[in-house]
DNA sequence: CATATACATCGATATTTGTCAATGGAACCT
DNA sequence: AGGTTCCATTGACAAATATCGATGTATATG
């Protein structure tokens, strides 16, 4: 059996910060914020793991992802760093393994961002 | 009163591209269009380029933006140019005047790329 | 035509970033 | 304890990028 510790952790600039796109007159620092977000998806690599991921409905071990992608392992682990930092990944570690998912309602938080000023939201 | 040509250009990413972030598995193509559009967005800059856009029922010319941001006027053009390049923005040259504009319905479509699985678009 | 203005392009530079090989550390197994 | 597997960290390097000064190109104006 072990120990199963099931260490969580995960960054946060989703959960709780960055201002709207469309908000009304955000400061250079607000835009810092908002930009580190959207860094996080700038490259393809990331924007697969976190499509990867939010196509399962339970975590997945780095094991999986370096089966998939073909990047060497250091790379990959940079990568999901980034992605946890940012809060949009929120990693577990079972045992030897390390598994990464989606942080609930990250994505949500995403799509508020980008939300449209005179939309559906009342 | 002068010619005032009134030309209009724009890239398109936006406009047409980019698999959903949460979609049922993107290629590695798609994945990297889809980081292309984050990538205009991952800027500082950028964002507040598009926040002021996004705040004003009119274009803006360039000299009214290099008013408000710290920034040499070349460094300007250069994200301009991207952002116009990724299809968020629409430019427009009024005699010597350059004027820059949100794409229309750009932000709904990249709300879209944000769209969560079981939202409410059903 | 000469000059001025608004903006883009070019060339150069410093910083950031994606990538990998090598190494380190922790949990598991025998 | 020794070895193995999984993953993170480190160091190095190449590519991308943000920034600026200098220059180019229209368009207007005198």
């Amino acid at each position: 059996m072990s120990s199963l510790n099931t260490v969580v952790e995960s960054g946060s600039a989703v959960t709780g910060c960055c201002s709207p796109l469309a908000g009304p007159g955000i400061s250079l620092q607000e835009a810092g914020a908002t930009a580190g977000l959207f860094k996080a998806l700038a490259d393809p690599t990331r924007v697969r793991i976190v499509n990867l991921l939010a196509n399962s409905t339970e975590p997945i071990c780095v094991c999986e992802m370096n089966a998939q992608f073909d990047l060497a392992q250091p790379t990959l682990s940079h990568h999901l760093k980034k992605l946890v930092a940012v809060g949009l990944l929120t990693r577990e570690q079972r045992g030897t393994w390390a598994y990464y998912a989606l942080n609930d309602g990250s994505l949500q938080r995403l799509a508020e961002l980008v939300r449209v000023k005179g939309d559906n939201g009342d």
